[in-house]
DNA sequence: TTGTATGCGTTATCAG
DNA sequence: CTGATAACGCATACAA
């Protein structure tokens, strides 16, 4: 326990440089693989690194190059299931290429905190971003803002164009949608996600896509704020009305809400009404009544984002719109996992 | 768009001095406020401190003091609700006291992994590291390393002892499994997390105490790995035996999980058999048939770990056993929220 | 191919 | 109370 609070002193690039009877530009040149080097001097000095076991030191290296290898992570949402997950493999990506990760929360979507959050990461002076900016002023700030280093947007606008980055949200809610149209509902509402989020928007436009297209009413959607306690009460609200026969609601958690307000409201669903999520949400297969959904792969989101960040980063050719985005796909819940 | 580009040099510390009209030295006394300095030379630093819009430089800083004002997370969980709501307070609990937060994940829990992850973490430079290690080795591995900065670790044993913080998962476990006996049940079985994590061990316990004070039989507990499709199956295995009539699931998702098993294998949740869970996840409130849980404050413990780490990292008198440490609240759901 | 010298922006150790 | 001066560990022109 004594010695576990002695500390060492961290061997330095000069001691590597003495071990190895080189000088201690030698031994830089060596960690930087330089060009030119004679192979034996190289083996002599990543020995003596060996014998060592000698680490640079991260902080005098981001000093002299001002650049830490670390990549910063803007996150603007509370605890959603998916950018967490996608979080998670973001970490795990940029730690398999090197980089380290910090993350930042913003506690508020003004343009102030958004500046405050990108200034703070400038300071740490990060490599690079992947912001989690799902909503739409966050987005538009960041985009109009100087940030100094690349960036990446994730789950913002449908599409990619080698900022944002996402699965096609319209397509998704388009799909589920339409499943509900198959079998046979014709008066399909929408409880959607809040006013500014991308997402929102996107799910709902794919929402109207597909009743237009069917050449199906169409009504105005109902503003959630993501949780299922809003589901909750919409539900019971909605049971007022009896005009339609199915709800698309733009997440899981509202869904489940809402399939709750509707059974206290004594809606029996999904007998009388038919409801759709999206995510499938870990306990999505697991609900009742069961849960139509549309899963997202968010890890791979995340890894995709690192992916196209780095390479932004080392300064290579960005594959502008790749085929790795992930593909929404439906999970129809009506057999049981 | 062309002025973006441009990176203007950043103000140093010598700058602002001769701004000011003093020695570097003179402001660097100001910023770590010094005791010894006349009030109108700090007022003349600190105004061209505001002009020149200066900002230490930190990795200059963390080169010299060889610390970084950053805290670590090891995070020894995959994407499990509770841990994941506990790293985004300590995030922003770090962001208000100065202090930046990097991340780094297990994947695996071997010692190896863990040794590296500790490494990287010590090349970093962080001032201290905020452990969740839920699980029994990852959290024997850590206290028997000198990992050389104060650590704290967060949802492991029972209690605190200032370096270990969790809610008392023993005391939650045993009023759920109380509530279930006074309700009527005598056969009461327990489906529990994974033989490795400490919760799982404490929960179990909690569940085995309640049943001997009250002179009821124990049932050797299924080993469950937390997720709601092993609760399914298990479901579906318990539905052969019926020498029971109450389950505690050691958390949420395996309850929600084993009450689509019971049901798809015929078993009437909760006329035939009852279930209560742990967590008290968002939807827990809304599944149907409904929950009653365990409600832990995932938050408040990570804002009290950042609390604990930063005094010890101060070097201040921990609060050894802080009353702060969240209790743990029985939620009943049998009434819609 | 390798070595020398200099600087990155701070803090710390001395003087004064 | 303040100011020189020397580290901290590395990278990068410039010389050799």
């Amino acid at each position: 326990m004594a010695a576990s609070r002695e500390r060492a002193r961290v061997p330095s690039i000069r001691d590597v440089a003495r071990l190895a009877g080189v000088s201690h530009q030698t031994v830089s040149r060596v960690l930087n693989d330089h060009p030119s080097i004679r192979p034996e001097t190289r083996k002599r000095v990543e020995d003596a690194i060996a014998v060592l076991d000698y680490k640079p030191n991260l902080a005098a290296r981001a000093l002299v190059t001002s650049r830490t290898h670390t990549i910063g992570v803007l996150s603007a949402t509370i605890g959603e299931f998916g950018p967490t997950s996608s979080i998670a493999s973001i970490e795990d990506a940029a730690r398999v290429e090197g980089y380290s990760v910090t993350t930042v929360n913003l506690p508020e979507t003004t343009p102030e905190a958004i500046g405050d959050a990108i200034r703070q990461l400038g300071r740490e002076q990060v490599s690079g971003i992947v912001a989690l900016a799902p909503q739409v002023r966050v987005f538009n700030v960041l985009r109009g803002m100087a940030v100094g280093v690349p960036l990446v947007s994730l789950q913002t606008a449908s599409g990619s164009d080698g900022y944002t980055l996402s699965a096609d949200q319209v397509a998704g809610a388009r799909a589920v949608t339409e499943h509900l149209i198959e079998v046979g509902h014709t008066d399909i509402l929408h409880l959607a996600g809040p006013q500014d989020w991308i997402e929102a928007e996107s799910r709902m436009r794919g929402y109207l896509d597909a009743l237009r297209e069917a050449d199906l009413p169409t009504f105005p959607p109902i503003r959630g704020d993501w949780t299922a306690d809003f589901g909750y009460f919409a539900g019971q609200e909605l049971a007022r009305r009896r005009d339609f026969t199915a709800v698309f609601a733009a997440n899981d958690l509202m869904a489940i809400g809402l399939m709750h307000g509707f059974r206290d409201a004594g809606i029996d669903v999904p007998r009388e009404v038919s409801v759709v999520g999206f995510d499938d949400i870990p306990i999505a297969a697991h609900v009742w009544p069961p849960l139509t959904t549309v899963h997202q792969d968010f890890p791979t989101l995340g890894r995709r984002a690192v992916e196209i960040l780095l390479a932004e980063i080392r300064g290579e050719q960005t594959p502008k719109f790749g085929p790795a985005v992930p593909q929404l796909r439906l999970r129809s819940s009506s057999a049981s996992r």
